[in-house]
RNA sequence: CGGGGUGUGGCGCAGUUGAUAGCGCGUCCGGUUUGGGACCGGAAGGUCGUAGGUUUGAGUCCUAUCACCCCGACCA
């Protein structure tokens, strides 16, 4: 992509209003437009970081056996009712509408309700089961408070999954391995060495805890107690003497951190399948509970806690994997056609570039390069005799490289 | 939802005891520049969040309202 057709432009300044640091950095940057509290559109930068996140997710939720489907946001009140969820006492941050005949709707805040609504269809058999389905989309949430950027958004992307199972046995090993495949996910964000599975709150209708995934960060909502060299955390919530003991953790070996909560796995038991009366039939031709949890990940969240945690005073600075583009290729003085060849080999060895060709002093090339984050830079000038200058985003080393041998470093 | 704060060109800000709204950045035109956000000259762009009110006169005073931010409570 050239910058100079990116419809984008970076600014000194984040708007007053803007206080968290990673939307102050997309907003600068170009990544994201607020368009009120809690809400943001994501530009033409922001969009293809959202979509490697959701790439690395559905991947890895399609490695587990997860199907991907999309639920629909306006919900039909009937299903919430059966579960006690419909009624702002119960559940205060539902935004809801109505059909011109009056007819109330809701705008979904989560799935629960409508995914099993569907298993109706389709699940009468112990031969229909397991299964996990997800989606990746918008949620709803009518938040008394937005704040913190994208990290707390009325409307933001959530990945949530569902998964339906014949006994809790059975629900145990899937829960485990969709936990494992949350590692891999974080891992592949860059996130791995500082986020943690932590044991929290079940809910009301269980009495097991479920698992919230935290990422270290100073601008986490949540306090957790970190056990470092076992890599797990527990949540300030239910850290009691019995839970404690109950999970087996020694208290001496904790650490208070602050965290935020990029993903949860829940164990519903068999609460919304109930209360939807969705049952199957077991091979003696007897009517069995189905036992399902859930399990979400904050993908517009994630972009905002990347941001927020590998930014450095220059800008931001993106994870290879979900980076926008791949490299920032600068040219200065008279050297459109080099740049232009360089663009060409780039992206002929399937690397993405953007390509600031801009009539601008390098200066202020460099300056954009380093708020928009790309983690690899290349240099054209006429200073460099034919060869290329190369640095990394957080490296302070440049080194003067053949375009081969770019081609050689980058390629792999 | 309780407490506190802020609304003035695209962005950041100033605006005194009430008197026809300024600055920086950005934008546009012309020129000089070109390895760390250049410089010179010119120009466009604002019914001061909104609605009432007080006053000869309101960005400024009063009332209401909306939006936004922060702390708390609540939540992915």
């Amino acid at each position: 992509m050239k910058q100079s057709q990116l419809f984008t432009k970076t600014r000194k300044n984040a708007p007053a209003d803007e206080v968290a640091r990673n939307a102050q950095l997309l907003i600068r940057a170009g990544y994201v437009h607020k368009e009120m509290a809690g809400v943001y559109a994501y530009l033409p930068l922001g969009l293809r970081v959202i979509e490697n996140i959701k790439q690395i997710v559905r991947e890895e939720m399609n490695a587990i056996g997860g199907q991907e489907l999309a639920m629909t946001t306006l919900q039909p009140k009937e299903i919430w009712e059966k579960t006690d969820r419909w009624d702002d006492a119960k559940v205060d941050n539902w935004f809801k509408t109505k059909l011109a005949n009056g007819t109330e709707l809701g705008v979904g805040f989560t799935h629960e309700e409508p995914i099993v609504d569907v298993l109706r269809d389709y699940v009468s058999s112990y031969k229909d089961l397991p299964f996990s389905v997800y989606q990746i989309g918008p949620k709803f949430r009518n938040e008394l408070r937005a704040k913190s950027g994208l990290l707390r958004g009325r409307e933001f992307l959530m990945k949530d999954m569902y998964s339906f199972a014949k006994t809790q046995q059975e629900h145990e090993k899937i829960y485990e391995g969709t936990v494992q495949a949350y590692h891999k996910i974080y891992e592949r964000l860059g996130l791995g060495d500082f986020t943690y599975r932590t044991y929290a709150d079940g809910g009301i209708f269980t009495d097991k805890f479920s698992d919230e995934f935290q990422t270290l960060s100073d601008v986490g909502e949540d306090t957790i107690y970190v056990d470092e060299t076992r890599k797990i955390a527990i949540n300030k919530e239910i850290m009691t003497d019995e839970n404690l003991e109950k999970l087996g953790l020694d208290k001496n070996a904790l650490v208070e951190k602050r965290g935020v909560e990029v993903g949860n796995t829940f164990h519903l038991e068999s609460k919304y399948t109930d209360a939807l009366d969705v049952y199957f039939t077991d091979d003696q031709g007897q009517k069995q509970s189905i036992i399902s949890g859930c399990y979400g990940i904050g993908i517009s969240r994630l972009m905002g806690v990347i941001a927020e945690q590998f930014a450095d005073e220059k800008g931001l600075v993106w994870p290879e994997n979900i980076t926008p583009f791949k490299v920032y290729l600068v040219q200065i003085g008279d050297t459109v056609k080099q740049a232009r060849a360089v663009y060409k080999a780039l992206q002929e060895k399937g690397i993405t570039v953007l390509w600031d060709d801009r009539d601008v002093r390098p200066g202020e090339k460099f300056a954009d390069g380093e708020l928009i984050g790309l983690p690899h830079r290349v240099v054209v000038s006429e200073k460099l005799d034919g060869q290329v200058e190369y640095s990394s985003r957080t490296g302070n080393e440049k080194e003067v490289l053949t375009v081969e041998a770019l081609l050689a470093k980058l390629g792999n």
